[in-house]
DNA sequence: GTTGCTGCAAACCCTTTGCATAGGA
DNA sequence: TCCTATGCAAAGGGTTTGCAGCAAC
């Protein structure tokens, strides 16, 4: 089912006169593997590690391409770099993130999408894209905190 | 009325062993003026045009200890550096941010911050601080977008 | 063959830090 | 006096970029 996920790549590289290069398959197909929040870095360091030699540079490039096809999802996660997701067959959801432990944990609530929406309807405000996170202590943590 | 405030950011010093500075008192002055939303650098720059000399080291450790006792927040509006916010006599709002002529409108949905109570409630999430962010095109930009 | 891509290293930008000196308490 | 703060310049960390050689098309 991947392959058409391949195929629309190509297409969109295609219809913007840009190649479909053996680097760009290798970084989607990686992507396509991920299920967590990862950073670039991580990406390229994990792709070495499997004896896939694709340089930082062109993972960051080929990331943003993916970003812009909606392959992938930026997120500030509250670091100073950035962290991408895989969104093949997902839809929009926001994060809270643990402040101790960093785990990420996905939830969507549909009034909260939908309040948005009204929001910005409401102050002729044309909606691209929006990102909602909560930082504090997940429920392994909440515990540890007390201690201290 | 900021005499209390100046007079808190003293108290918090003090007990923390730390000293009520000129810089600090300068820093603190400055952003109590702004109504805006700021970087680092610029609050920075503005200083020296007003012919205070503060080095943007200092303004960077000021505005750190500014927003652990609440008077600015940080935000990422989508540049790779953060913002800050003079948050006194303010409550906590959300941020649209125009993706083409970079305005930032704030807003406040009672229902949103509620609902995002109850969703950390059932997870058994202890919130700490959170931050929506919506990007796209305000109402005087939507319609130079369309030209494009 | 043409044109865009890659890898490398250097550049960049924002932010933090080490250190010598200044200045509150 | 003691000890933290400041300013400077350098380091840091993530990301972007210029360029020469390389690979799609």
């Amino acid at each position: 089912m991947n392959d058409a996920i391949f195929e629309n790549f190509k297409k969109f590289l295609h219809k913007e006169g840009l190649k479909y290069t053996s680097e760009r398959k290798i970084i989607l197909s990686e992507v396509l593997k991920r299920r967590d929040h990862f950073d670039a870095d991580e990406l390229a360091a994990d792709m070495r590690t499997s004896g896939l030699k694709v340089s930082r540079a062109t993972v960051y490039r080929t990331l943003d391409i993916l970003h812009e096809i909606g392959v992938v999802n930026k997120a500030s996660l509250g670091h100073k770099h950035q962290h991408y997701e895989n969104m093949v067959g997902r839809q929009h959801h926001d994060h809270l993130v643990c402040l101790n432990c960093d785990k990420v944990i996905e939830f969507v609530d549909e009034e909260i999408e939908q309040k948005q929406i009204e929001v910005c309807k409401s102050l002729g405000f044309e909606i691209k894209r929006h990102t909602l996170q909560i930082f504090g202590y997940c429920s392994y943590c909440i515990p540890l905190m007390k201690d201290k």
